[in-house]
DNA sequence: CTCCGTGCAAACGATTTGCACTATG
DNA sequence: CATAGTGCAAATCGTTTGCACGGAG
Protein backbone atom coordinates (compact mmCIF):
# COMPACT_ATOMS: atom_id res chain seq x y z
CA UNK A 1 0.00 0.00 0.00
CA UNK A 2 2.31 2.82 -1.33
CA UNK A 3 1.40 6.52 -0.56
CA UNK A 4 -0.69 7.29 -4.03
CA UNK A 5 -2.63 4.15 -3.55
CA UNK A 6 -3.46 5.44 0.37
CA UNK A 7 -4.91 8.55 -1.03
CA UNK A 8 -6.59 7.13 -3.88
CA UNK A 9 -8.36 4.92 -1.62
CA UNK A 10 -9.17 7.38 0.97
CA UNK A 11 -10.62 9.91 -1.84
CA UNK A 12 -12.84 7.49 -3.40
CA UNK A 13 -14.44 7.04 0.37
CA UNK A 14 -14.59 10.05 1.27
CA UNK A 15 -16.18 10.92 -1.72
CA UNK A 16 -19.43 8.33 -1.36
CA UNK A 17 -20.29 8.48 -4.77
CA UNK A 18 -19.38 6.47 -7.80
CA UNK A 19 -16.87 8.53 -9.25
CA UNK A 20 -14.77 7.86 -12.74
CA UNK A 21 -10.95 7.44 -12.69
CA UNK A 22 -10.52 11.01 -13.99
CA UNK A 23 -13.16 12.56 -11.34
CA UNK A 24 -11.01 10.88 -8.73
CA UNK A 25 -8.15 11.73 -10.31
CA UNK A 26 -8.75 15.75 -10.15
CA UNK A 27 -9.65 14.90 -6.53
CA UNK A 28 -6.26 13.52 -5.44
CA UNK A 29 -4.66 15.89 -7.57
CA UNK A 30 -5.60 18.07 -4.96
CA UNK A 31 -3.38 16.60 -2.64
CA UNK A 32 -0.73 15.21 -4.94
CA UNK A 33 -0.24 17.52 -7.91
CA UNK A 34 2.49 15.31 -9.32
CA UNK A 35 0.31 12.00 -9.74
CA UNK A 36 -0.54 11.14 -12.94
CA UNK A 37 -3.59 9.60 -14.31
CA UNK A 38 -1.67 6.55 -15.37
CA UNK A 39 -1.19 5.67 -11.45
CA UNK A 40 -4.82 6.36 -10.82
CA UNK A 41 -5.75 3.81 -13.32
CA UNK A 42 -3.19 1.20 -12.05
CA UNK A 43 -4.50 1.43 -8.07
CA UNK A 44 -7.72 1.36 -8.71
CA UNK A 45 -7.15 -1.97 -10.99
CA UNK A 46 -4.90 -3.19 -7.79
CA UNK A 47 -7.51 -2.00 -5.63
CA UNK A 48 -10.29 -3.53 -7.90
CA UNK A 49 -8.33 -7.00 -7.88
CA UNK A 50 -7.84 -7.07 -4.12
CA UNK A 51 -11.27 -6.47 -3.94
CA UNK A 52 -11.13 -3.18 -1.70
CA UNK A 53 -13.25 -1.39 -4.48
CA UNK A 54 -15.36 -2.31 -7.04
CA UNK A 55 -15.12 -1.66 -10.82
CA UNK A 56 -18.47 -1.08 -11.78
CA UNK A 57 -19.44 -1.27 -15.44
CA UNK A 58 -22.70 0.96 -16.35
CA UNK A 59 -24.31 3.54 -18.31
CA UNK A 60 -22.20 6.06 -20.01
CA UNK A 61 -18.80 5.49 -21.43
CA UNK A 62 -16.64 5.80 -18.55
CA UNK A 63 -16.14 2.60 -16.21
CA UNK A 64 -16.91 4.00 -12.43
CA UNK A 65 -15.11 2.99 -8.79
CA UNK A 66 -16.70 2.03 -5.72
CA UNK A 67 -16.01 1.87 -2.33
CA UNK A 68 -18.78 -0.49 -1.80
CA UNK A 69 -17.78 -3.92 -2.69
CA UNK A 70 -20.93 -5.39 -1.74
CA UNK A 71 -23.33 -6.77 -4.39
CA UNK A 72 -26.39 -3.59 -5.24
CA UNK A 73 -27.77 -2.85 -7.50
CA UNK A 74 -28.08 0.84 -9.22
CA UNK A 75 -29.58 3.51 -10.44
CA UNK A 76 -28.51 5.75 -12.95
CA UNK A 77 -29.83 10.02 -13.79
CA UNK A 78 -30.23 9.61 -17.90
CA UNK A 79 -29.71 13.36 -17.28
CA UNK A 80 -26.70 14.38 -15.33
CA UNK A 81 -25.15 10.91 -15.04
CA UNK A 82 -24.93 10.64 -11.51
CA UNK A 83 -25.24 6.98 -9.83
CA UNK A 84 -26.01 5.83 -6.73
CA UNK A 85 -26.62 2.52 -4.82
CA UNK A 86 -30.63 1.09 -4.62
CA UNK A 87 -31.17 -0.41 -1.94
CA UNK A 88 -33.48 -3.35 -3.52
CA UNK A 89 -34.07 -6.62 -1.30
CA UNK A 90 -32.84 -9.10 -4.25
CA UNK A 91 -34.95 -11.46 -2.37
CA UNK A 92 -38.23 -9.96 -3.49
CA UNK A 93 -37.31 -9.60 -6.96
CA UNK A 94 -39.26 -12.54 -7.69
CA UNK A 95 -38.81 -15.05 -10.77
CA UNK A 96 -35.21 -14.21 -11.68
CA UNK A 97 -34.49 -17.85 -13.44
CA UNK A 98 -32.19 -19.44 -11.13
CA UNK A 99 -31.11 -22.48 -12.95
CA UNK A 100 -30.37 -22.81 -16.97
CA UNK A 101 -31.75 -20.26 -19.27
CA UNK A 102 -32.08 -21.77 -22.57
CA UNK A 103 -29.00 -23.80 -22.25
CA UNK A 104 -26.67 -21.27 -19.90
CA UNK A 105 -25.64 -21.59 -16.24
CA UNK A 106 -26.37 -18.45 -14.72
CA UNK A 107 -23.32 -16.71 -12.66
CA UNK A 108 -25.08 -13.34 -11.87
CA UNK A 109 -27.29 -10.69 -13.25
CA UNK A 110 -26.91 -6.69 -13.33
CA UNK A 111 -29.67 -4.56 -12.40
CA UNK A 112 -29.12 -0.81 -13.52
CA UNK A 113 -32.62 1.55 -13.30
CA UNK A 114 -32.61 4.80 -14.76
CA UNK A 115 -34.41 8.23 -14.21
CA UNK A 116 -34.25 11.31 -13.30
CA UNK A 117 -32.47 12.03 -9.93
CA UNK A 118 -34.46 14.84 -7.93
CA UNK A 119 -31.91 17.18 -8.69
CA UNK A 120 -32.42 17.34 -12.45
CA UNK A 121 -36.02 17.01 -11.47
CA UNK A 122 -36.12 20.42 -9.51
CA UNK A 123 -33.52 22.27 -12.26
CA UNK A 124 -36.03 20.77 -14.77
CA UNK A 125 -39.33 22.45 -13.04
CA UNK A 126 -37.10 26.03 -12.67
CA UNK A 127 -36.23 25.69 -15.94
CA UNK A 128 -39.30 24.90 -17.43
CA UNK A 129 -40.84 28.20 -14.69
CA UNK A 130 -38.58 30.52 -16.24
CA UNK A 131 -38.98 29.64 -20.01
CA UNK A 132 -42.78 29.06 -19.86
CA UNK A 133 -42.90 32.27 -21.82
CA UNK A 134 -40.93 30.96 -25.08
CA UNK A 135 -42.26 27.28 -24.64
CA UNK A 136 -43.05 27.58 -28.34
CA UNK A 137 -39.52 26.90 -28.81
CA UNK A 138 -38.94 24.52 -26.76
CA UNK A 139 -38.88 21.70 -29.16
CA UNK A 140 -35.99 23.20 -30.43
CA UNK A 141 -33.79 23.17 -27.79
CA UNK A 142 -34.66 19.24 -27.40
CA UNK A 143 -31.91 18.48 -30.09
CA UNK A 144 -29.72 15.73 -29.19
CA UNK B 1 -33.02 4.89 -47.62
CA UNK B 2 -29.63 4.92 -49.21
CA UNK B 3 -27.98 1.38 -50.80
CA UNK B 4 -25.79 1.25 -47.99
CA UNK B 5 -28.41 1.56 -45.36
CA UNK B 6 -30.55 -0.80 -47.05
CA UNK B 7 -27.83 -3.43 -46.93
CA UNK B 8 -26.47 -2.72 -43.37
CA UNK B 9 -30.16 -3.35 -42.15
CA UNK B 10 -30.33 -6.72 -44.30
CA UNK B 11 -27.15 -8.11 -42.89
CA UNK B 12 -28.64 -7.30 -39.45
CA UNK B 13 -31.54 -9.06 -39.39
CA UNK B 14 -30.05 -11.54 -41.04
CA UNK B 15 -27.30 -12.38 -38.86
CA UNK B 16 -30.20 -13.16 -36.14
CA UNK B 17 -27.37 -11.65 -33.60
CA UNK B 18 -26.27 -8.94 -31.55
CA UNK B 19 -23.66 -7.63 -33.54
CA UNK B 20 -20.65 -5.08 -33.03
CA UNK B 21 -20.27 -2.83 -35.85
CA UNK B 22 -17.35 -3.98 -36.69
CA UNK B 23 -18.69 -7.53 -36.87
CA UNK B 24 -20.82 -6.23 -39.16
CA UNK B 25 -18.82 -4.14 -40.95
CA UNK B 26 -16.82 -7.32 -41.84
CA UNK B 27 -20.10 -8.93 -43.32
CA UNK B 28 -21.38 -6.14 -45.26
CA UNK B 29 -18.07 -5.73 -46.44
CA UNK B 30 -18.36 -8.98 -48.50
CA UNK B 31 -21.20 -7.28 -50.51
CA UNK B 32 -19.90 -3.87 -50.41
CA UNK B 33 -16.29 -4.22 -50.45
CA UNK B 34 -15.67 -0.29 -50.71
CA UNK B 35 -17.48 0.76 -47.49
CA UNK B 36 -16.09 1.95 -44.36
CA UNK B 37 -16.73 1.26 -41.34
CA UNK B 38 -17.53 5.18 -40.47
CA UNK B 39 -20.40 4.48 -43.13
CA UNK B 40 -21.33 1.70 -41.05
CA UNK B 41 -21.22 3.29 -37.48
CA UNK B 42 -22.89 6.79 -38.90
CA UNK B 43 -25.84 4.56 -40.51
CA UNK B 44 -26.51 2.56 -37.26
CA UNK B 45 -26.97 5.54 -35.41
CA UNK B 46 -29.02 6.87 -38.24
CA UNK B 47 -31.15 3.75 -37.80
CA UNK B 48 -31.35 3.71 -34.26
CA UNK B 49 -32.73 7.38 -33.95
CA UNK B 50 -35.28 6.09 -36.36
CA UNK B 51 -36.41 3.63 -34.23
CA UNK B 52 -35.46 0.46 -37.01
CA UNK B 53 -32.75 -1.39 -34.70
CA UNK B 54 -31.79 -0.78 -30.92
CA UNK B 55 -27.95 0.32 -29.79
CA UNK B 56 -27.56 -1.89 -26.45
CA UNK B 57 -25.39 -1.29 -23.95
CA UNK B 58 -23.90 -3.90 -22.36
CA UNK B 59 -21.07 -5.83 -20.84
CA UNK B 60 -18.31 -5.84 -23.06
CA UNK B 61 -16.59 -2.43 -24.43
CA UNK B 62 -18.31 -2.35 -27.39
CA UNK B 63 -22.11 -1.52 -28.25
CA UNK B 64 -24.34 -3.85 -30.01
CA UNK B 65 -27.01 -3.79 -32.39
CA UNK B 66 -30.31 -5.45 -32.20
CA UNK B 67 -32.45 -5.68 -35.27
CA UNK B 68 -35.13 -6.81 -32.40
CA UNK B 69 -36.17 -2.99 -30.48
CA UNK B 70 -38.47 -4.62 -28.20
CA UNK B 71 -38.03 -4.19 -24.53
CA UNK B 72 -36.13 -6.90 -23.48
CA UNK B 73 -33.43 -8.08 -21.25
CA UNK B 74 -29.92 -10.11 -22.51
CA UNK B 75 -28.19 -12.59 -21.14
CA UNK B 76 -24.42 -12.78 -21.93
CA UNK B 77 -21.69 -15.37 -22.15
CA UNK B 78 -18.79 -14.17 -19.56
CA UNK B 79 -16.71 -16.41 -21.85
CA UNK B 80 -17.21 -16.12 -25.50
CA UNK B 81 -19.17 -12.48 -25.08
CA UNK B 82 -22.03 -13.74 -27.22
CA UNK B 83 -25.50 -12.11 -26.37
CA UNK B 84 -29.27 -13.74 -26.24
CA UNK B 85 -32.27 -12.49 -25.75
CA UNK B 86 -33.86 -13.55 -22.50
CA UNK B 87 -37.45 -14.24 -22.88
CA UNK B 88 -38.25 -12.88 -19.73
CA UNK B 89 -41.35 -11.73 -18.51
CA UNK B 90 -40.91 -8.22 -17.23
CA UNK B 91 -44.23 -8.55 -15.06
CA UNK B 92 -43.11 -11.86 -13.36
CA UNK B 93 -39.88 -9.68 -11.87
CA UNK B 94 -42.11 -8.50 -8.86
CA UNK B 95 -41.16 -6.13 -6.37
CA UNK B 96 -39.00 -4.06 -8.86
CA UNK B 97 -39.98 0.19 -7.95
CA UNK B 98 -42.88 1.40 -10.07
CA UNK B 99 -42.65 5.24 -8.91
CA UNK B 100 -40.40 7.10 -7.00
CA UNK B 101 -37.02 6.16 -5.69
CA UNK B 102 -35.39 8.05 -3.37
CA UNK B 103 -35.77 11.02 -5.33
CA UNK B 104 -35.83 8.98 -8.87
CA UNK B 105 -38.07 9.69 -11.81
CA UNK B 106 -38.07 5.89 -13.08
CA UNK B 107 -38.13 5.78 -16.68
CA UNK B 108 -36.73 2.32 -17.43
CA UNK B 109 -34.27 -0.52 -16.54
CA UNK B 110 -31.86 -3.04 -17.79
CA UNK B 111 -31.36 -6.17 -16.44
CA UNK B 112 -28.41 -8.51 -17.76
CA UNK B 113 -27.94 -12.06 -16.91
CA UNK B 114 -24.43 -13.33 -17.49
CA UNK B 115 -23.77 -16.95 -17.32
CA UNK B 116 -21.49 -19.54 -19.39
CA UNK B 117 -23.51 -20.60 -22.98
CA UNK B 118 -24.20 -24.32 -23.73
CA UNK B 119 -21.41 -23.79 -26.00
CA UNK B 120 -19.09 -22.84 -23.88
CA UNK B 121 -20.15 -25.00 -21.49
CA UNK B 122 -19.46 -28.38 -23.66
CA UNK B 123 -16.29 -26.48 -24.98
CA UNK B 124 -15.05 -27.35 -21.47
CA UNK B 125 -15.99 -30.21 -20.62
CA UNK B 126 -14.80 -31.36 -23.88
CA UNK B 127 -11.33 -29.63 -22.67
CA UNK B 128 -11.34 -31.19 -19.19
CA UNK B 129 -11.83 -34.70 -19.88
CA UNK B 130 -8.82 -34.09 -22.61
CA UNK B 131 -6.68 -32.86 -20.24
CA UNK B 132 -7.65 -34.59 -16.70
CA UNK B 133 -4.13 -36.47 -17.05
CA UNK B 134 -2.15 -33.27 -16.35
CA UNK B 135 -5.31 -31.49 -13.81
CA UNK B 136 -2.68 -30.88 -11.46
CA UNK B 137 -1.15 -27.63 -13.89
CA UNK B 138 -5.14 -26.67 -14.18
CA UNK B 139 -4.80 -23.43 -11.59
CA UNK B 140 -1.84 -22.02 -14.11
CA UNK B 141 -3.87 -22.21 -16.99
CA UNK B 142 -6.23 -20.18 -15.30
CA UNK B 143 -4.55 -16.85 -15.53
CA UNK B 144 -7.10 -14.88 -17.22
C1' DC C 1 21.70 -2.80 -4.62
C1' DT C 2 17.23 -4.39 -5.97
C1' DC C 3 12.67 -3.86 -7.16
C1' DC C 4 8.33 -2.19 -7.30
C1' DG C 5 5.80 1.72 -8.19
C1' DT C 6 5.78 6.03 -10.37
C1' DG C 7 5.44 9.92 -14.06
C1' DC C 8 5.47 10.77 -18.64
C1' DA C 9 4.44 10.03 -23.24
C1' DA C 10 3.12 7.17 -26.58
C1' DA C 11 0.03 3.31 -27.98
C1' DC C 12 -4.36 1.44 -28.07
C1' DG C 13 -9.37 0.22 -29.34
C1' DA C 14 -13.87 2.00 -30.17
C1' DT C 15 -16.13 5.65 -32.06
C1' DT C 16 -16.69 10.21 -34.21
C1' DT C 17 -15.65 13.95 -37.26
C1' DG C 18 -13.71 17.13 -41.12
C1' DC C 19 -13.31 17.18 -45.69
C1' DA C 20 -13.49 16.52 -50.48
C1' DC C 21 -15.99 13.84 -53.66
C1' DT C 22 -20.07 11.32 -55.64
C1' DA C 23 -24.42 9.82 -56.52
C1' DT C 24 -29.08 10.95 -56.56
C1' DG C 25 -33.02 13.49 -56.57
C1' DC D 1 -27.39 22.11 -59.43
C1' DA D 2 -28.18 21.16 -54.60
C1' DT D 3 -27.46 18.42 -51.13
C1' DA D 4 -27.46 14.32 -48.41
C1' DG D 5 -24.47 10.54 -47.99
C1' DT D 6 -19.99 8.45 -48.74
C1' DG D 7 -14.84 7.01 -48.16
C1' DC D 8 -10.81 8.20 -46.18
C1' DA D 9 -7.89 9.88 -42.76
C1' DA D 10 -7.33 12.20 -38.77
C1' DA D 11 -9.20 13.38 -34.28
C1' DT D 12 -11.20 12.11 -29.98
C1' DC D 13 -12.09 9.70 -25.64
C1' DG D 14 -11.18 6.42 -22.11
C1' DT D 15 -7.80 3.36 -20.90
C1' DT D 16 -3.39 0.78 -21.05
C1' DT D 17 1.52 0.17 -21.70
C1' DG D 18 6.76 0.87 -22.38
C1' DC D 19 10.33 2.93 -20.39
C1' DA D 20 13.54 5.32 -17.50
C1' DC D 21 13.84 7.14 -13.07
C1' DG D 22 13.29 7.27 -7.84
C1' DG D 23 12.52 5.86 -3.26
C1' DA D 24 11.91 2.20 0.27
C1' DG D 25 13.54 -2.05 2.04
Amino acid sequence: MTHQREIILQELQASRQHLTADELYERVRKRLPRISLATVYRNLEILTQAGIIAKREVSGRQKRFDSDVSEHDHIFCIQCHRLDNLELNRDEVGGLPAGLVEGYTITGYRLEFSGICRECRLKNEKMSKETETWDADAHAVRRH
